[in-house]
DNA sequence: ACAGGCGGGACTTCCCGTTTAT
DNA sequence: ATAAACGGGAAGTCCCGCCTGT
């Protein structure tokens, strides 16, 4: 048996194995993606990919550690937390989002919602995984909202109740964009928490 | 090795199965659930369910078409084309599910949403099917919506985007739901959409 | 369950599963046709099928009996005995055979070879019958062959050697043009052969 | 639950299975063959099974690439190259498998003309292979012919269509004997085919 | 005689994880 | 650490034949 086509980079390979398979994992689920085929997409041995991720769950709880929570991170967390408020990061988020897609052809959903409603249900480690991003996400929005009462920007919500219906439409508008593969109802979606945010943030958007 | 006696019933054993079928997608999931583990639950022999069901495929669309869709008619669109206004059956609707699943102790999530999710990249046909379901889900409430602020009963709010942002925000507090096992995110969700909606309506409820 | 459609044929139903059941085993094989295919293509119900021909190697035995046998006694043994000579017969049987074949798009082979290769060492009755046709072929090109020697017509050729030299050559031959897909094989194996059973015949061809 | 003890042998392993798939395909036919029978007949698992031969028509390529033409190789072409005439060779040969036949109990067939029966009109690939083994087969004799008629040892025949009909007589006869279960008429056709081949070799066989 | 539902099993293919070997 | 071979089993599909009912 032969030694060639070798090369040692172990942080390259993990890295490698998890972006092919957050990938895949967000366009095709989680159990409908096979390990071969990210063996194969990935160009790693079988041998290899053992080495880094014993099994699929652990590889999955990688994914989600580290792709999926960064994702939210990077993609709603950072923007609305260094909006000057809330009503323009989520703003911000939800139309940049709205573009994007626009550009794309294919629509994949939410990674995060892809796979929670995939795995939520399966193993429980995963579970709390999922639902610490969650956590995270909602209170993000939430600690913003309430910042902006209590800056006197915004008015009449709770900041918690809020976070979660943003959240909430936002995953579920996605998932209505994926099965008709269009943006409408995200559009639609935001266009109507849009108008209702914006009653909340009045005054200060009035003048403007 | 023949059992001998068999009674001919298709129609029950297309039921059976369907139902059987309904069950395992909701709970497990589609791809996490294997066709020899329905045929067991149903107690059907390989040959009869290849004879109503050739494919998991065909099997998934059915489900879809005779199960998911006439769980969202009977769960959604009947209560809220009946109720005297769009708010009060969307109120029921919501309210009768949050009691539900603080009975019940394992939350599966909602089943148009859970195929959606899993299928609708997939395969085609099942994604017309399911955006069908989608469609009419929206249009129900939209219309109901439309008919309120004709009857003067509600205004500031556009029918089809109202109707979209409810959709979405049932739909991504179900997944935050059955992420968490917990009803509290669709109770917070549905506070704050609640609150929002009785702005909408104002007058003639608090004159009530 | 519903009595519509239904028509009291019993020969012409049977006729056409034969029928059916024939093309296919010719062109994809006995093996390779699925009962199912062939209750498909004859538009026959299962039970119906069940009724003529409880399994598939009493449809094959049909097959070879009624189909397979006729097919050899009208297109070798009847033009052969009806001949002038055999020389003639099987002059006249190769070359309509290969203006046929340059016709036709497809070449499936000859039935009985096609039979015989695939379900010779399956079945011992199935393996007596075919051997039965091949004998019949033998015997009657053979027949043929001593007649000619007899009136002085042919010489210096044993007749039934000559006359399995003919159908192995054929049979070989036609195996060869269906593997190419062409007719090269055959009409350069009639040339050959067709050259030296002119030697046989020298003098009765030569005046002419 | 493991055995620990193994042997890494690819080579083997695919030899060993190729061997009996040869066998199994020869003897019963391809589509007779069951894949997990030659699991079990080589003692391999399945796993081991599918990296070596993912489909069943790969492996059956291989069968035809590495045992079919080197049976058609070693048994005809290399007989006939080396012999000092095609008649020789040709002679050596039928001869040869005449006496093992007479030897063995049963008699299988011609490799190449099963598999070609079988499959040439399933897979086009399959068929330009088998294509191509006849191809060689006929090239080989029909060299070895013309080089005789050179050197002046034959004459008055075709070398390509008298090797076209020696292969199809064999070929077609093979059939016979195999449906028959008899060497009879591969023994028959052949005592014609010699008659005729030692025509156009008359003079330098004679005074030997 | 015919229509269709059905039983039981076998088919090929695939998949996840481990072991050998370099 | 990396490459490839391998183990064991299950997945979805199909297939033949029978049985019930008209």
């Amino acid at each position: 048996v032969s030694v060639k086509n070798r090369t040692n980079d172990p942080e390259g390979l993990r890295s490698k194995i998890a972006n092919v398979a957050y990938d895949a994992f967000s366009k095709r689920g989680y159990n409908a993606t096979a390990m071969q085929d990210l063996r194969d997409d990935a160009n790693v041995s079988g041998g290899a990919f053992s080495h880094h991720f014993p099994s699929k769950k652990e590889l999955g709880l990688f994914v989600v550690r580290n792709r999926v929570a960064a994702a939210v991170q990077s993609g709603w967390i950072e923007p609305v937390s260094h909006a000057p408020t809330a009503y323009e990061g989520i703003k911000t988020v939800f139309e940049g989002i709205i573009r994007e897609l626009d550009d794309q052809g294919f629509i994949s959903g939410c990674p995060l919602n892809n796979m929670a409603m995939e795995l939520a249900g399966l193993d429980d480690e995963m579970r709390s995984e999922l639902d610490g991003i969650f956590n995270a996400w909602e209170f993000a929005i939430a600690e913003k909202f309430k910042a902006d009462i209590e800056k006197g920007l915004a008015t009449q919500l709770h900041p918690a109740h809020m976070a979660t219906l943003v959240i909430a439409s936002y995953s579920g508008a996605m998932s209505m964009a994926k099965t008709r593969q269009s943006v409408v109802s995200l559009r639609n979606c935001w266009d109507q928490l849009h108008a209702i945010l914006r009653t909340h943030y009045a005054a200060p958007i009035e003048h403007l």
